[in-house]
DNA sequence: AATAAGATTAATATTAACTTAAGAATGGCT
DNA sequence: AGCCATTCTTAAGTTAATATTAATCTTATT
């Protein structure tokens, strides 16, 4: 899980880095609002820490800018402006929790993970005809198992559980591949490649669709 | 929307019923720990408001209950317990926010909505019978797919986030392109006039008005 | 009517994705 | 260890989609 934390005070950075990694959580951190914003247009956070004030863009100005470009990562406000009409104004431009300062190390912890809690929870894996037995690690379409290699695999199984929704390149090289993402290499065409062959053996159409400029996404 | 409130003071149940209702929920109520478990157990709720001190079983006790039942309705506690521990501990428990006594009612407000656009990941932008399905990177007009291309689909999108609000040439630029304004080459207007053309084609009136010499403004 | 802003169109440039094939890793086996 | 087979990654060529520019036409405003 990787962690941005937005705030231009070293010690508390430190602090909360620290605390953090012992955690096992990965962590980033940005000391401006733009630095932030460039930061999360490039990498693909896991939940995003933020103060209020910053240099050069406030966190309220950072977070809408987040959502207006249809980020939905979780963010939290850490914050020394402790009013109800602040905590108001943060969640309105779509914080997801607002921790006012001093809080406890302990209940930002638990806070966070909230945001963790329900995932990995994978019923049936279908799409349309193509059936995955994930205790198996098989892939079987109209019930013939296709052979497939472990990245293609977990590729296939990525885009399964998010069926209905645009996968972005950047979410499945990282999710995927478990890089940051730099330069396009163009290992994901490649594989999609291999799979939709693999697929489209025996089907006609094709339950995997590119968005240009995005990604893909499946669908039944 | 369908909220229960489990709370044993029948005046901060009528004032929240009150106040929720007005906000277009749809309440319900159970009086002590027992009756809203077996409520939780027949009705399957969008929220639960929590209160600790319950006859019968501890908000605790409860919020344990429903999780150890793979019950993943968002919960919110909402109580008079007011120290560090005791949050950790219900957040320990399985709950998804935990609100303090007394509490500002706009901010529960917020923080309750704010479940309901998480989860709501499909959450539609809409501009009259214009309909955005961000999730699957579609444009719904009258409920027919209409293809739009990246540029295309990230201009309607920031119209339709400022939905009424005069969104200004510079300001296009610069959110939608990532670029800084130099000069004008006139790339809004052809992008502009590509999207009225694919929403228009099935509308008899434009959502998207000039504002002479200053920019855009979409309206439903 | 004159002017400037915006709309429209078509051409050209740019970029993203698909496809192949070849070179690196990886892992199993004798 | 060394060899072979499999899988992964890189890279380059190709094609198709999309973005941009520029030139022309239309409309609003004075």
């Amino acid at each position: 899980m990787h962690l941005l934390i937005v705030e231009d005070e070293a010690g508390i950075v430190q602090f909360l880095q620290q605390g953090l990694e012992e955690e096992g959580y990965t962590v980033s951190s940005a000391a401006d609002g733009s630095i932030a914003f460039e930061k999360i247009q490039k990498e693909n956070f896991d939940l995003i820490l933020l103060d209020w004030m910053l240099p050069k863009m406030t966190g309220l100005e950072l977070c809408k800018a987040i959502r207006l470009k249809n980020n939905t990562t979780p963010i939290i406000f850490l914050t020394a402006r402790d009013t109800v009409q602040e905590t108001i104004e943060g969640l309105k431009a779509g914080a997801n929790d607002y921790i006012k300062k001093p809080f406890s190390f302990d209940e930002l912890l638990e806070r966070i993970k909230i945001h963790f809690r329900n995932q990995g929870e994978t019923t049936n894996l279908t799409l349309g005809s193509v059936t995955i037995d994930v205790a198996q690690h098989r892939v079987l379409v109209n019930d013939t198992e296709v052979a497939f290699t472990q990245r293609e695999f977990e590729l296939l199984t990525y885009l399964i559980k998010n069926k209905g929704k645009v996968c972005t390149r950047t979410q499945i090289i990282e999710d995927v591949w478990d890089i940051h993402f730099e330069y396009d290499t163009g290992v994901i065409d490649v594989f999609m490649n291999a799979i939709r062959k693999k697929l489209n053996l025996k089907l006609e159409q094709d339950n995997i669709k590119t968005v240009r400029g995005v990604g893909y996404i499946a669908n039944d």
